[in-house]
RNA sequence: GCGGAAGUGGCGGAAUCGGCAGACGCGCCAGCCUUAGGAGCUGGUGGCCGAAAGGCCGUAGGGGUUCGAGUCCCUUCUUCCGCACCA
């Protein structure tokens, strides 16, 4: 049983409900006065119960946040749910509740949650991305997006989910399966879709990176860069020997190589494959293993491990650049999708190429050699050589470096019509159609006279209807409501059919962070002017799982709403911060799992504080943190310590007012009076530099605890210590633990008779001069081994220094009969005597 | 295979610019207080030798630079993350 513990519970609820009827966290548009901070976290998907996993990431954006408040700025910190998806239509259909209730059900129990913690958002300005209101402006992009030709409809081949039966985008395939289902294999299904054209902004997404370099995490703008995957080389057309006006293109990086092909490979995919093979002997066998071959698992890994497999087609074609004939093959290693789904095999300087030479006997020709070195010879290479150099056996190219050779030969098939130089990508246009319910209509309606028809803005929003639909297979839900579907043509009037697909709910996340600014607006999705004075935000914290799709869909539209006129900034995030993970058991909390610590019973038990505190002592933020029931009793010591120490001197001080700027005078303080004067600016100096560039919360809070322990050493503090210095002390403490631990520091501040809440509170400013030490330890190192330490006045010389260490009582006997080669001084730290 | 991050006591972690390795906390040990302790307080706690003073060893392994290396360089290993037959 505890008796001692200070009454969490109660100084929780008390505090928040000030708070609440304050405003103390409301974010003032527009505010000139100060300089404006945009905090933000990402918005949780509102589904299952909120962990302390989730709490991490909202703890410390509020301690962020409650600092930059102390700090001076017009801090807009917002909530939101992002509540539009899967969840929430398979919960409806397994318990029969309507998607909405169910959502709203979740959103009521994440409020409550997030409020019982006391983070300081402007819950003013609370958005939920399924309410018409948020959504309206979904189709009001898209109808932009439309006009600007960068939504667009095509017919293709699409990543089908059987379990969701629904569509995914190309980054919610993971190794082949669903991002949801991880067992699930995802098929490809021919269907009309809408895409948004993403890959219009390719080459800004990839430079503008050069503006996120040092806000963001090198391994996020890493991985996008990945994922945009830029690659230049040169496209060549080589003629079908034998097929009059046929001819299949390779894409190449290395066109420099080309004497060196041996054969041309294209993928079991490739859409000439069939008219290649007309009139082959021998077609039958091919067929065969041609179906074989499309049959094979997709799954990345396997692909990227698996045999090289390939039969020769029996067909030839001509090399433009040697007029040699090469064989053409069928392989498995060429992918449909990339470049021209056709590739020329260069054994000599490819490892892929080397190692299907290798096994089928395709000849090894050597055409780049090394600058420098022995000269590579064909019978003796175990592996390709695909190092730049210079050219050899390659006609009028031999001699030509690398660099030369590319520029060069590009050129010269441009020249000659039979290739030219491109750029490819692997980012493929967002495909946004999901055939299901709980999500944005599409805006579109489809009249037999007028075709698409965009709807017009006067129309919006295109509500959802109330009436739950559900997927039956290949078919949207909402095609089987025909309130819904059936409607007027806007155009001619005439009977009509909407889009029955909804939007990916990635469209929500793209931009919600705006409609934060002016989260009420009717008439447009934010005011220019709000979101002007608001953007870009300067610090968002959120998962590192996002690193691509979130996060590159966020700056595309960002993009899209600048060349709309809408915004004048072309990245929307200055700083990223990607918290680790909190694991139990050596893996991530999950329902699932079975693992989680809920947020609401560490309330209960500890009280949100101890939570808080010790998610951020436990391990700095960027790292995973493994979660001990055991160690969390010692951040609940540590408040009721610091809790105590208060009460204990409270009525002592209490009528004291806090003069922070008067000035201290060491010399008439007492001994006690200097060492908790001076630990304090130094922990003052540290923790401040804790929370303006290292957010090592865990440091921050390990030398408040030490100050607190300080101040237990020096007990008695009622003898020797002035009211007016301990009040300085203990004020200061609190104020450094206020972003962090705020509920407690609130009622702290109270105690010592202070008014106004500590939320407000200004950051003190620590005085350099009283974080110095009078004497400072200086170590003595022989041949850098510690031999001693010396206390010396600070401006001690140099020679000085040098002639006490030297002098030194514990080391002068350890140089005699020595040679002294050397006296290293560095001043106010070591002396390093280096003997022979 | 490529790219990124990391490897420090029994555990989480600290050492911010190349200068005392292990701050702070957990756990553990001893003591105080106590009818009681899952409360509080005090002290101790990297390993080895030693009664102590003190000494030696020690930041995944090996090598190097330096008066001095957890920190910089080379190299090997391990773990985690991302990408993955991208031509």
């Amino acid at each position: 049983m505890k008796l001692a513990d200070y009454d969490s519970q109660r100084i929780e609820a008390k505090w928040q409900k000030v708070w609440d009827e304050q405003g103390a966290f409301h974010a003032e548009d527009g505010d000139a006065s100060r300089p404006k901070y945009y905090l933000l976290e990402m918005l949780p998907y509102p589904s299952g119960t909120l962990h302390m996993g989730h709490m991490r990431n909202y703890t410390i954006g509020d301690a962020v946040a409650r600092y930059k408040w102390m700090c001076g700025y017009n801090v807009l910190h917002p909530m939101g749910w992002d509540a539009f998806g899967l969840p929430a239509e398979n919960a409806a259909i397994k318990n029969g509740t309507h998607p909405r209730d169910w959502t709203k059900a979740n959103i009521q129990e994440f409020r409550r949650v997030l409020k019982r913690f006391g983070f300081s958002y402007d819950w003013r300005r609370e958005i939920s991305t399924c309410e018409p209101e948020y959504y309206k402006w979904n189709q009001w992009f898209f109808l932009r997006m439309i006009e600007k030709g960068i939504a667009y409809r095509k017919k293709s081949k699409v990543n089908w989910c059987p379990d969701c039966l629904t569509v995914l985008a190309n980054e919610q395939v993971i190794d082949g399966f669903c991002w949801r289902h991880e067992t699930t294999q995802v098929e490809q299904k021919e269907l009309e879709q809408w895409f948004l054209r993403i890959t219009q902004y390719s080459d800004e997404l990839l430079e503008d990176m050069a503006q996120l370099a040092s806000g963001w995490p090198e391994r996020v703008l890493v991985m996008q860069r990945n994922w945009i995957g830029k690659s230049q080389g040169t496209r060549v057309r080589f003629d079908v020997a034998g097929i009059s006006g046929a001819s299949l293109e390779v894409f190449t990086t290395r066109v420099d190589t080309i004497y060196g092909a041996s054969a041309i490979v294209v993928a079991a995919g490739h859409p000439q494959l069939d008219k290649l093979l007309e009139g082959v002997p021998g077609r039958t066998t091919m067929a065969s293993q041609l179906k074989a071959m499309r049959q094979k698992s997709m799954r990345a890994a396997d692909i990227a491990t698996a045999e090289k497999e390939g039969f020769f087609t029996g067909r030839f074609a001509v090399n433009p650049f040697s007029g040699e004939q090469v064989p053409i093959w069928v392989a498995n290693f060429v992918l449909a999708e990339y470049g021209t789904g056709a590739v020329m095999c260069v054994p000599a300087h490819d490892q892929r190429d080397y190692e299907f030479a290798d096994k089928y006997g395709l000849p090894v020709k050597i055409v780049v050699q090394p600058a420098q070195g022995v000269p590579l010879r064909a019978d003796r290479m175990s592996e390709a050589y695909t190092e730049h150099g210079r050219l050899a056996d390659s006609g009028p190219y031999s001699g030509l470096t690398t660099e030369q050779a590319l520029a060069k030969m590009t050129a010269d098939a441009a020249a000659k019509k039979f290739g030219t130089g491109e750029t490819t990508y692997r980012l493929k246009d967002w495909g946004v159609s999901r055939q299901r319910y709980w999500g944005t209509p599409i805006p579109v309606i489809y009249c037999e006279k007028d075709g698409m028809v965009p709807v017009p803005d006067d129309q919006l929003p295109v509500r959802l209807p109330e009436q739950l639909a559900i997927a039956t297979a290949g078919q949207s839900p909402l095609a089987s409501v025909p309130e819904f579907v059936n409607t007027k043509c806007p155009k001619c009037g005439g009977p009509a059919r909407r889009e029955t697909d909804t939007m990916d709910t990635f469209v929500d996340s793209s931009w919600y962070f705006y409609r934060y600014t002016d989260p009420h607006n009717f008439k447009a999705p934010y005011d220019q002017t709000k979101a002007g004075y608001w953007f870009p935000i300067d610090q968002y914290v959120g998962g590192i799982t996002h690193a691509i799709l979130h996060l590159l869909y966020s700056r595309f539209f960002c993009k899209v709403m600048r060349d709309l006129g809408l915004v004048k900034h072309d990245e929307p995030i200055a700083r990223l911060f990607t918290q680790g993970m909190v694991q139990k058991g050596g893996v991530a909390m999950s329902k699932s799992r079975g693992n989680v610590v809920g947020a609401i019973d560490m309330a209960d038990k500890y009280g949100c504080d101890t939570g808080r505190l010790y998610t951020l002592f436990a391990a700095p933020p960027e790292k995973d943190l493994e979660w001990s029931e055991q160690a969390i009793e010692g951040s609940s010591r540590f408040l009721n310590r610091a809790y105590r120490l208060v009460e204990k001197h409270a009525e002592r001080v209490r009528s004291i007012p806090i003069e922070w700027n008067a000035l201290t005078d060491l010399a008439k303080a007492t001994a006690k009076e200097k060492i908790l004067i001076r630990r304090t600016h130094q922990t003052l100096k540290r923790v401040t530099n804790d929370f303006e560039v290292r957010w090592h919360f865990n440091t921050s809070i390990a030398l408040i605890m030490e100050l607190v322990n300080e101040l237990h050493a020096q007990e008695p503090l009622d003898q020797e210590v002035s009211p007016t210095i301990l009040k300085r002390v203990l004020a200061v403490m609190v104020l450094m633990l206020s972003p962090m631990t705020p509920h407690i520091a609130e009622e702290m501040w109270e105690m010592l008779g202070n008014s106004g809440t500590i939320s407000r509170q200004k950051w003190p400013a620590y005085r350099e001069d009283l974080t110095r030490e009078e004497q400072i330890e200086i170590i003595i190192q022989i041949n850098g081994r510690l031999r001693g330490k010396i206390l010396v006045d600070e401006n001690l010389t140099e020679d000085e220094t040098r002639d006490r260490a030297l002098n030194d009582p514990r080391i002068a006997p350890l140089l005699v009969g020595k040679e002294i080669v050397k006296v290293i001084v560095v001043p106010k730290k070591l002396v390093n005597i280096v003997l022979r």
